[in-house]
DNA sequence: GTCTATAATCTGATAGAC
DNA sequence: GTCTATCAGATTATAGAC
């Protein structure tokens, strides 16, 4: 029975070891595509970063899409982790229009706070790769609990998210584009979040009239 | 005298065919982007597509940031013509609020009519490619013209105009990403239209109570 | 202004020894 | 699982003949 036992017990071990070098390795292509950009990504710079030769990567990843897709994965996953904080900050006992609002404001830090990652989870950049159907349900999970934050405060409006996430990455590409680092559109978030919540739900602000909200742009 | 004035022609007859070149390759260019994603233009597909070796390409530009520097103007210059036909086609006749709504739709149709185009106008996508100045002239010049019509619609705001991208610009990105070909955020155009109107214009919206906008995507 | 020739380098990916 | 060796090709760009 020991026997049984330690053979798992082995086999564990491996699949720890190479979960961790493969995250090690997602890790190391997430430094490479901030400095070269997201299209720059070479499997030979890659190994070198893990101390590989860019060949032994390939017993991790079976192609360089198999990577950009661990990453897109890993990037909606963040973005769970990011958005689900707000539900623990802004609490259920706030208010509705002022937890949309720090959704908003925490929704554009976390976009704004990794370009790179941005431009992989909302544009459509590197020519040959589509995520798998894996990776998307993630996405589509991080898109199912920005709608069930609007259902939440009772806005039931199907279009409302889609009018949401536009607003919200037009603002962020306009900030990342052409005023990196900068605060031209970060300015606008909060005006924006009124505007839609007037669109959107406008008994919500009935209320609570330009209760102004500041969110640490940091987690 | 005919010496002289022959010699100006010859020169301009020169300086006319090189700009015929140089206007072909650009042309050929555009085609490659939208055929192989805008970051998979290389000079020898290039040269193969306008009949030269690819080195002859360096005749007519230094080096393949200036083709896209040329694109880039290009893009922005053709903005300014789609654009312009709105002052025709809404004209002075109609109350602001329709044409800015006219603007919002055919800014909408200019973005989604070329996903590449507005890839390398509107998303900082290339790793090293900076525009030259006098191409980026020309993009301040489509941005002036934006400020101009609100400015003809009486809004002085000075964060309109950046409200307007960033929400036209979004929903473009969106479309283009998650739906491409399709109405999903097409079909919010019109809303967002009046969304924005009611936040920096409300009183051109008092009048005019809903008169759905419907503009031809081809110019 | 177009060509040949070529530099000098990078690319993703595979085969097979150990 | 990591290595060496290598494929088979791409890349941008320059030099110099014509």
């Amino acid at each position: 029975m020991s026997g049984k036992t330690n053979a798992v017990s082995v086999l564990d071990r491996r699949a720890t070891r190479r979960a961790a070098s493969r995250a090690e390795i997602v890790e190391a292509a997430w430094l490479l595509v901030r400095e070269q950009g997201l299209a720059g990504l070479s499997m030979r710079d890659l190994g070198d970063r893990v101390g590989m030769r860019a060949q032994s990567v390939y017993s991790y990843f079976d192609s360089k899409d198999d990577i950009y897709d661990a990453m897109f994965r890993q990037g909606y996953e963040e973005q769970l982790a990011w958005m689900a904080d707000d539900e623990g900050a802004a609490g259920g006992s706030e208010d509705p229009a002022t937890r949309l609002r720090v959704m908003a404001h925490r929704f554009f830090a976390f976009c704004t706070s990794d370009p790179v990652r941005y431009q992989l989870l909302f544009q459509r950049t590197i020519p040959g790769f589509e995520p798998s159907s894996a990776s998307y349900a993630v996405a589509l999970a991080a898109l199912e609990q920005m709608h069930a934050g609007f259902a939440r405060a009772g806005i039931t409006d199907p279009d409302a998210a889609d009018l949401a996430t536009a607003v919200l990455t037009g603002l962020t590409s306009q900030q990342i584009a052409n005023d990196p680092g900068g605060m031209r559109w970060e300015r606008l978030v909060d005006r924006a979040g009124t505007m839609l919540l007037r669109e959107v739900a406008p008994h919500l602000l009935a209320k609570t009239r330009k209760p102004t909200t500041r969110v640490r742009r940091t987690p």
